[in-house]
DNA sequence: AGTATTTCGTTGCAACTGCAACGTTGTCAA
DNA sequence: TTGACAACGTTGCAGTTGCAACGAAATACT
């Protein structure tokens, strides 16, 4: 007696899924961006959005980042740290509430960052150069998933 | 005196730029739906992509899902692995092939497909609604992210 | 004032990850 | 056939992750 009693499952096929689509492009560009200044400069993706934001705040704390960037806190804490320990920022705290830590570039960071923005620079025009006529439609899309977050 | 000497940066913005405004979508997306079944079913991403390949190509091998989905064959291993342990995949050697392994529902895994993919169909059309008419351009874009994978 | 509550950053811990190394099995060629 | 080589899946290991718990510091409440 064969086993023929199952009903057919919705054919559902993953490679169409946007969800897992956008999971594989997201991760293809990051590996193909993380590559670069992984290998040249030691810099994980954590502490490359880390030292970004700090670059371009031009100083901010642990919640700053966890706020702004999405990161959980211990994931800043741990880059930030990392990040001390090579010299790029330094940590202080904040007299007026010394809770907080105040993140800032020293003179080694900024000189790292004088290096690799120019390579991210490149690595977006690339990005848009490759997206071609789409460009405007996906970073739409883009938009629309990730919501407005611009306090 | 001052330290003014240091040049100003190329003034960069994480939030405008396209990498990361990518892994941002692609995270919360996955989370928002990660959530509906971990919390429901106890499955992890990994676990669920393996399963749903297993699902629609009705029986794969490590090394398929590894190819096909893009996932380091560790990974596969143990996703598989713990699919088994709970009940949901069967892992036989193929008699053919000594060496692969063959990945295939068992009626408890017929079952959570059955709840699951309306489930994931139910979000995608969410995801299509909230793309609205930036939909068409969006996945055009991913698919000139990704390239074009399709043996 | 003094006390409770909240906020901030760090850390302990268990789970997960990627990578290399391994044993097993199949393939190819001498 | 035999031996070298390649493919497949698993596992050991070190590094990373998210979560909860924690101490320190600020704020709110009485």
């Amino acid at each position: 007696m064969p086993d023929q009693p199952l009903p057919p499952l919705p054919d559902f096929d993953l490679m169409g899924y946007t969800p897992y689509r956008l999971a594989v492009a997201a991760q293809s560009l990051s590996e193909e961006l993380a590559k670069q200044y992984k290998e040249r400069f030691g810099i994980s993706i954590p502490e490359w959005r880390v030292i970004v934001h700090v670059a371009h705040s031009g100083g901010a704390s642990v919640r700053d980042i966890e706020a702004r960037v999405g990161m959980e806190k211990s994931k800043v804490s741990r880059a930030a740290t990392r990040l001390e320990e090579r010299g790029f920022v330094s940590k202080d705290i904040n007299p007026q509430d010394r809770r907080l830590i105040h993140l800032s570039l020293t003179p080694e960071g900024h000189a790292l960052m004088t290096e690799l923005l120019p390579l991210a620079q490149a690595f977006q025009t690339e990005v848009e150069k490759r997206l071609g006529d789409t460009l405007e439609g996906f970073e739409a899309g883009l938009d629309k998933i990730i919501g407005d977050k611009k306090p």
